[in-house]
DNA sequence: GAATAATAGTTGTTTTTGTAACTAACAAGC
DNA sequence: GCTTGTTAGTTACAAAAACAACTATTATTC
């Protein structure tokens, strides 16, 4: 004997989160890369542009967690493609106000089309109160810090 | 008005698993990283190794849907540390059979121990029974080709 | 049993990420 | 108002991931 080793690798939350993210990430993935050349940091950009409206990188890194040189890149990605401009704030002049163009627009609703329809999708597997906990879950887990709920420390380091 | 939007990225399900994936991966990175200076792939295939015992390369793929190149680069680093033997299969002998050296078994327990300590923590969060759920739902999101619960057409196509 | 295809694993090259160091602008303290 | 410290964002370099092409071996087919 000496090897009956009974670890779950499967119930492992980072293991096995990883393996549902990466999994339920594919899809979307899949449209946002072949049909617009976007990588992840692009579309999460684009999204929070397309949801929020006018944004500094800065704002941008605090909610969606993006450390500050993957958002520059992203935005300068974006910027040449003419999905976003990109104005100097006269308020303070180190920052820069972003902005969906036209273009971005039409690409952002696009793509949020395609992931409402995911979101929809989801029905079919799960009742509506599994996807409410299942959703409220995750926001703990992902929430900083855990349970106090505090941001944690400030500064600006992101992963 | 005309940018009253109202998607919730929050709750768009690829986004919100890879959030709380990344941070639930984070303290248990610190340990395989710092402590061991792993990365991801590595403890994987050490674990794979602890629970199952002898295994190929390929039947590590197979499990965790890890692609090819990047087992053979943690399988040489690992053995490069001592931690796993390999030996090449009389059966087939384009297989190598890899197996953990007694170092290899230490690291292991060592990490599967802070993992277990890992899930029994979050026991301060959630019930059991949420936790039983969310795995049940996270593992029916990760299982592949989602409702059919088949395997997903073989082949080693794995990322 | 030779020719063709398929598989296990490796290696090389290109992208993408992570990290540290940098520039420019602002803020505070004195 | 000048020195010191912060912050927004960029750039350069190192580490890691993705992808394609390769070698060696086994399986298939005629």
């Amino acid at each position: 004997m000496e090897n009956s080793d009974t670890f779950d690798l499967q119930l492992f939350l980072p293991y096995l989160l990883n393996q549902a993210a990466e999994e339920s990430s594919l899809s979307f993935q899949r449209v946002y890369k072949d049909r617009y050349g976007m990588l992840r940091t692009e579309w999460r950009v684009l999204f929070h542009l397309g949801i929020f409206g006018q944004m500094t990188a800065r704002d941008i890194g605090l909610r969606a967690r993006l450390h500050k040189t993957k958002i520059s890149r992203a935005v300068q990605k974006l910027a040449d493609r003419r999905f976003i401009t990109r104005h100097r704030s006269d308020a303070d002049r180190r920052q820069e106000l972003l902005e969906l163009t036209a273009a971005g627009r039409t690409a952002y609703l696009n793509l949020r089309t395609i992931a409402e329809r995911y979101q929809a999708d989801l029905g079919t597997d799960f009742t509506k109160a599994e996807l409410a906990l299942l959703q409220n879950m995750l926001q703990r887990l992902a929430g900083k810090t855990g349970k106090t709920g505090k941001a944690g420390k400030a500064g600006n380091k992101q992963r």
